[in-house]
DNA sequence: TCAAAAGTGTTAGATTTACACCCATGA
DNA sequence: TCATGGGTGTAAATCTAACACTTTTGA
């Protein structure tokens, strides 16, 4: 139904923009960057690639991602486009954000110098280059409604957890505190987090039980709901 | 924190696609058409535009919109951007979807006829040239997370609407039958949705109170929450 | 021995669901 | 007068939220 020709419009540069969050000090944080090109030279920017011809905007991203953490497969979603005119001070770019989970351990600190990153709390988020408050901000909003009906919090710890870490995690992705005891009854209904015979004694004396996230519990579980 | 410039990377065609969903005979539909250019003419379609050099994302679906069913300042929001390389079999395009609400009332039966557009039933959309039937789940989708919090019902319907016809949208829109005593109790709690001292008595011999929407009650009501 | 985190159930309140009959009117 | 859609309340069930003490162990 487009009723005219590509020849007879313009076309644009597409970027992508990638919110990687990051869990660290029970704190939900953001890696962030100086910029390190005109326009905009030294301000903190989100991470971003342009889209190359031969790849997709989901593989760009992915591309980008990998490139910035050595890391593949990470939860990833779209967060949507930005494209105002003005966005880009240089040129009219037009970006499609994305966030992504990673486990801050995995985390090579040698691409974190080679690139000049720093994990950056949340709620200490300095201003940063162009629209990218906005896109981290609705991130963060697509994100918390995420987590309350899939299992993504898992993406950003270790293998192995504890359930305090798992709290952890949700409160600091929702902002707020959660009851211990009612955290922990609605955990032990969900089947595809499964207990293992592993003792963590890092963060306590006494010493937690390890869980781990079962993929295959899951998804069984959520066919049959269908 | 782009590392690379402008000039070493190639740019795409932009397009924005619009979602119409309009309610009619109890049932959420959508405006499509059948292309009327190459690749792909002849089939169903949805309804887009190329996103020109001077015009925001939300501009190009706006205008897109306005040009197509003649209206202004409907309720609209943007879907996401989709970016196979592939989707478009002519060139690569990458389009960002929107869907937008209309009062099928208000539609110009002249513009549906210039266009050649078919309210289709959503429960029986034919397949869609290219990725358009993914946008249209992605849509749906979105829309019935959305009327769960916000009052977006009222788009769908004419100023003045009777309790039975809103029950009607959410029914249409959420694929689901609700209990009218429950539904009418919730509707009851929302004060921005006003009982006017008017009666429609087309749908009913017996006669039906109207109510409207009231924006100004809504907008302190959720200012107060925060 | 004590500080620090792990682990564990019950109860009240709030929310959600299910359900059936009378009313007003035009044909 | 009767068929049609409009309008109304209550009780059971489910879900959510609040709350405090015992256990283990390394320092």
């Amino acid at each position: 139904m487009q009723l005219t020709y590509y020849s007879e419009h313009s076309k644009v540069w597409l970027s992508v923009d990638v919110i990687i969050f990051g869990f660290e000090e029970n704190k939900l944080k953001v890696l962030i960057g100086r910029r390190q090109m005109d326009p905009g030279r030294g301000e903190w920017s989100l991470y971003g690639g342009f889209v190359n011809e031969d790849e997709s905007l989901d593989e760009a991203a992915e591309r980008t991602l990998q490139q910035l953490t050595g890391l593949k497969r990470l939860y990833m979603q779209q967060i949507g486009a930005f494209g105002s005119v003005d966005r880009d001070p240089g040129e009219r770019v037009v970006s499609v954000a994305y966030y992504a989970l990673i486990n801050v351990k995995d985390y090579s600190e040698k691409l974190q110098h080679k690139y000049g990153l720093e994990w950056m709390s949340l709620d200490a988020l300095p201003h940063l280059y162009s629209d990218h408050n906005k896109m981290v901000q609705q991130a963060i909003r697509m994100m918390r409604q995420k987590i309350k009906n899939e299992p993504i919090s898992f993406q950003l710890l270790p293998p192995l957890f504890t359930l305090t870490q798992l709290q952890h995690v949700f409160e600091a992705v929702l902002n707020n505190e959660l009851d211990k005891r009612n955290f922990r009854k609605r955990i032990k209904e969900m089947d595809y987090i499964e207990k293992t015979d592993l003792i963590d004694k890092e963060s306590s004396k006494r010493g937690a039980c390890l869980y781990r996230f079962n993929k295959k519990a899951y998804n069984e579980e959520s066919n049959f709901k269908l």
